[in-house]
DNA sequence: TATGAATGAGCATTCATTCAT
DNA sequence: TATGAATGAATGCTCATTCAT
């Protein structure tokens, strides 16, 4: 990659951040390109050099969210723990996810609104690939009979939407923190999982 | 009240049912006062003649959720169950509310933005009754040590988040319907809280 | 006229009257017919009863007006006083009616975006008629030698626009009462025609 | 200031030439931006870019008719003629401007339905410092025994009024044109306030 | 690459008007 | 006569998007 690439490929991210950031705090109809842009202190003509539109810009944002998630979890899973571990860790690196970036599922709600087919169906891809990746941890701990035996998806929903609603309760300005609290729901969440419990 | 008063009623509850479906399907910002008017075979002009704004409607909307939320369990835990029960069967009516009325949640997202701070504090407080609800039985069960001794809204968070999730993927067209669902979910959550499990 | 007659005409004036203060106050495009309704207790279906729409409304409002200040000035021509009297008169009583009306004035102004061609002309002709008295007025003061020799038609503009602009300054809450005021103003006007002055 | 800045400043000055043009024909609420905009040749958006929004658009054209007119009672006010001449001449140039614009008139009724109040009060200051400049002027030839001993505000208001009447009457296409009537009407109204005419 | 200006479609809201009762 | 409900056209305003420079 070339240093005008890289240059480029810097400015992207850096318009995907602020995108990410304002986008799960006002909503996609609710943000303006004009509030994208000038939280960037450039102008919406900028952004538009590097974004198709709008909705591209939604797009590509899901897409790294999504993608560092995988990496994240991926990362977890080569690791030499115990599977209730692995799990653990990939919980509590979820919920750090989440919190930090404010998002991670605002963004998620009715993509059929905002995306095209072809665009859904990579988002969808990408989603199961991340499902898939805790599918896998939980299939792997009912097989070891370390977790109970639960229906995989329901379970991995259950999670899923345990950890993604941090954001509507969690304040930084409580008496934990954002790495206790992902400890705690981890915790509380593995005692459905964990068999002998 | 008057043949004409419940008349009123009438068309203004089927307004706020029309008006929160949809606006579960598409977002706050997303929904036109056109669409909610077309669902009903109404014009704009005619919502407008029940509502004095967009907003005024949102609130409704949300209000009625609410309450009717509050007045489920206010109704369950008064029967003579036992205490377990009560949970279970709190969530199972939660989740089959929040799947019949694809909602119960994407309008509680950032509230801020849409309600004034007056509408706010009305919201808060209902938001605040019904969890106080689910508290109390988790708060009793901690006592009668039926449940673990978890941090009781931490735990009624996860119990929330895990419930409301469902809109995201629960489709009519799968194997269980709507009741098996949520009895699943209560079930799978209920492992979590139950001690000796 | 029978007493059904004599009701509805009642009925219409009181609208009118409702109507020309709402309508002076407002304007004709910042008067609602909720306004005008409401002013009386009624509804807005009662006033259309009455008249066939907005337009026609304020028609014969500004023609109830331009007849009452017609007859006003009618009856003082035929006094059995000096022309100067009857200017003077004349003048105080014009005043007193647009103070008390806060308009006379207002409804004036470019009649040509409310008004059909057909009603133009006939407020046109009673424009002219009003006029036209003091018109009379002025002249036959001129040719008495009484007043200047000024051109009658901008003379009279001028007085208009003087007594009309009342409106715009006088509040009653002031040191002088509308008589006094209707009567400097007249005086005032009366040095600018009077001869040997 | 810039080429930019220029091009700015001219644009705005073409816009709320515009909209005092046709504001003073067809009212506030009787005007829509898109009569503005179409005007120019604009689309309505292009409009508000320069404009905030309508009433800002019409404060702006207030302020700059208003300052327009104190700035040229001020030069008058400056230079060596007696002060006969000052009065009369400053009411030939506010009858011109008036005519001119067909407006300094409609746009001062009722300014507290449209302006806020921060609006309002720096709007009466332009109204005071032009009504004073006139005011001294009275003031003068009072003290100066040229001009009779009347109320200066009550001679100021009919003047006013008197001038500002000039756009229900005159009409291009009539015998005199705009100088001969704003000096006409200049010299009939310094017939109220001369002594010895 | 970046900017400012402009466009135009879309949306919330208002309101004169109609009409069944 | 009067009312309440409904309609629909109009209007202020926003914002994604384009384009010349």
């Amino acid at each position: 990659m070339s240093l005008r690439e890289r240059k480029i490929a810097k400015k992207k991210e850096d318009i995907l951040r602020s995108a990410v950031r304002i986008l799960a705090e006002k909503g996609y109809q609710g943000t303006t390109m004009e509030d994208i842009a000038a939280n960037l202190l450039m102008t919406k003509g900028a952004v538009y050099y590097y974004f198709r539109d709008k909705q591209d810009l939604l797009y590509q944002s899901h897409q790294m969210l999504l993608e560092r998630s995988i990496e994240n979890v991926k990362y977890i899973q080569q690791q030499d723990i115990s599977i209730e571990e692995k799990l653990k860790h990939s919980m509590v690196v979820h919920v750090e996810h989440v919190v930090n970036e404010q998002s991670g599922f605002e963004l998620m709600l009715k993509p059929e609104q905002f995306f095209s087919e072809e665009q859904q169906e990579k988002l969808r891809e990408l989603q199961a690939k991340y499902s898939h990746c805790f599918d896998e941890i939980i299939q792997e701990g009912i097989q070891m009979q370390v977790f109970r035996n639960l229906d995989k998806k329901i379970a991995r929903n259950i999670l899923f939407g345990a950890m993604n609603w941090v954001t509507q309760w969690y304040t930084a300005d409580g008496k934990k923190d954002k790495k206790e609290i992902a400890a705690v729901i981890a915790d509380y969440l593995m005692l459905m999982l964990l068999k002998n419990k």
